[in-house]
DNA sequence: TATGAATGAGCCTTCATTCAT
DNA sequence: TATGAATGAAGGCTCATTCAT
């Protein structure tokens, strides 16, 4: 029994960044069978339909995502240090933590008006990823590290959609002159809103 | 002679929706067929292969936005209305102003790491969209309607990208709130750095 | 009236060595059109059909063969200069008379089972061509160039064939090693029966 | 393991008539689809492509042409009888010995100048072809039933044109009257190179 | 006579999926 | 569990041909 898990899991992993690169569409159940060089039979074992497997691969894609981005924040204490890390950790978009770019933005324009499943695993994501950073900046708050008055929510959208622009506007140009813009906009954002 | 282009652009303009709501992979040239009625040989007289297509109905998307947004932007005169204006056009991704919502993310994060040509397209698009916004900020600034030190590229990144983000983040909630959010902080920093 | 006719030459003319080069079912209307730089309505105007066209394009084929024989053939008088000339014209299949190579190899080969019309066609040209060359033999032996009791029918029949598969051995070979051989055959069987 | 060759050589077999007969352009996958009763995907699990199966087809049209003569080579033991044998073997192509004609000159011709692949490999049948005939040759010099100057190499390819021109005149004619001068010509010359 | 837009059948190939082993 | 042969629908594209202009 845990062979068969085993196996699932490697199929997923090889799986994951070729979605997260190519789309969904574009991907092929052959692409996979190459990428694993297990038997097209064997993808069939484990999952039952290609947009079983696409499933699989997209929450693996966010899930490395947000492990990475949990494991980078845990080396910081302060509110204000934990932000300015986010904020850092999604600034070089032509390198970025998982392959493929961001699995939100990549699943969800895709997803869009073709797969509610999908769709809704992305919203879900971002809604997390929106309770991740309003959690940051209300314990800031607490803290007395950032003023009373911060709306907490409201900082997180503007933060995770200039974020997601930024990402966009990096990989269309190949370089980070935009994302640079950002993220400094960003820090000063955050660093007004502080003690 | 005028026969051949006109259903050229016909054919365009019923494959322009389909590419930017399924996209390019997903969308086949029966799709079109259907949506067109016209018959799949008659596809291929217009069009060398489904690419060229494709890149014609992501050029036909981004020039209607373009359009659709001047035409919004040329019913205003002072630069101030005109970000106001700006900012509005994109402020209601679930109901966007070309089918299929922003063309720019839909087929940028889908071309990205297999379509040179397309996110060439889409790059050139993002620059533009940037210089119209930052001429609009630059004119601003000698009407003295806003500050003199206000970095008109610098907020032309960040208003498109809290665009962008916002867009993604409505489409994938279906309601608007957080893009409620983005537009009233974009607004609250033109007016910060209105005279 | 003339104008149609001089088109419809002009088409076979360019037509011809495609169909000779590429074979008729590998050869397309395209194909024509392009070579032609004529609409591909034109070409319906002059030719029922692909067979009707390709039919004449045979015909031409063989048509230009025999005429730069004859041309060649005329330039000698006695019978045997004409044998070893007939030889001769036909000793070099890698820089053949007609583009493409013998016509009759290259139809009759590909019309066999699939087109009796053309397979009729170059029947008719190989019995011509055995008729030319026995009546050059025929003539020899009255005039006492060749010996009394030799069979022109039958050598007419060993040369044609001879040639013929050494046109295939050269072109596959892409040398005329074995061609060579061929030829000083033929003239030493033409000399031995010579008086 | 046993059952995939099983089918790919059972393609083959069907595939190859079909090639040979009506030409490797002129054969869809379809026809082979027909002839087989297998499915169109299956075709693809065996061969690559048509050009894959196209180049099998001519291989085996080949192989069954050099097993099949070679088993009725080896029922003679003198070099004389098996000149004649091998003769024979090729003097009726209006019944040949496999469906379609002589490979050789179907697929040369029509790989001629389209398809290098193939040209190659009739080319180096043609090549072991005069092998096999200068070998007998040779061996019924050594052996005193042929005259010792009797240049073995030079007949070898006399006789393969000769069989292959004639195979020409008889299948366009339909009947085996040129073929049969020409058998008795290559005959008399055996006869009057044999000790 | 000439054009080129339009057609739909058919081409080669790939796809996701099933199933016997 | 794992294999890979088998399937048939669907993919993109080319073909010969027709027809209005």
């Amino acid at each position: 029994m845990a062979k068969g898990e085993e196996t699932r899991k490697f199929i997923i992993e090889k799986a994951a960044p070729i979605f997260n690169t190519k789309g969904i569409a574009a991907t092929s159940m052959s692409d996979i069978m190459e990428a694993t060089k297990l038997s097209k039979g064997s993808m069939y074992v484990h999952f039952e339909n290609k947009e079983v497997l696409a499933c699989a691969a997209v929450e693996h894609n966010m899930n490395m995502l947000a492990e990475r981005l949990q494991k980078t924040l845990s080396r910081y204490k302060t509110s204000k240090e934990q932000l300015f890390a986010y904020t850092d950790f999604f600034s070089d978009p032509n390198h970025p933590p998982v392959v493929g770019g961001c699995p939100l933005l990549n699943f969800g324009t895709e997803a869009d008006d073709t797969n509610p499943v999908v769709k809704e695993k992305v919203n879900r994501a971002i809604q997390q990823s929106q309770k991740l950073l309003s959690g940051i900046i209300e314990k800031g708050i607490s803290n007395k590290e950032f003023k009373a008055d911060w709306n907490a929510a409201d900082f997180a959208t503007v933060l995770f959609a200039m974020l997601e622009g930024g990402h966009l506007m990096a990989r269309m140009s190949g370089d980070n002159d935009r994302m640079e813009v950002i993220v400094s906009n960003l820090k000063k954002m955050i660093e007004e809103n502080s003690v």
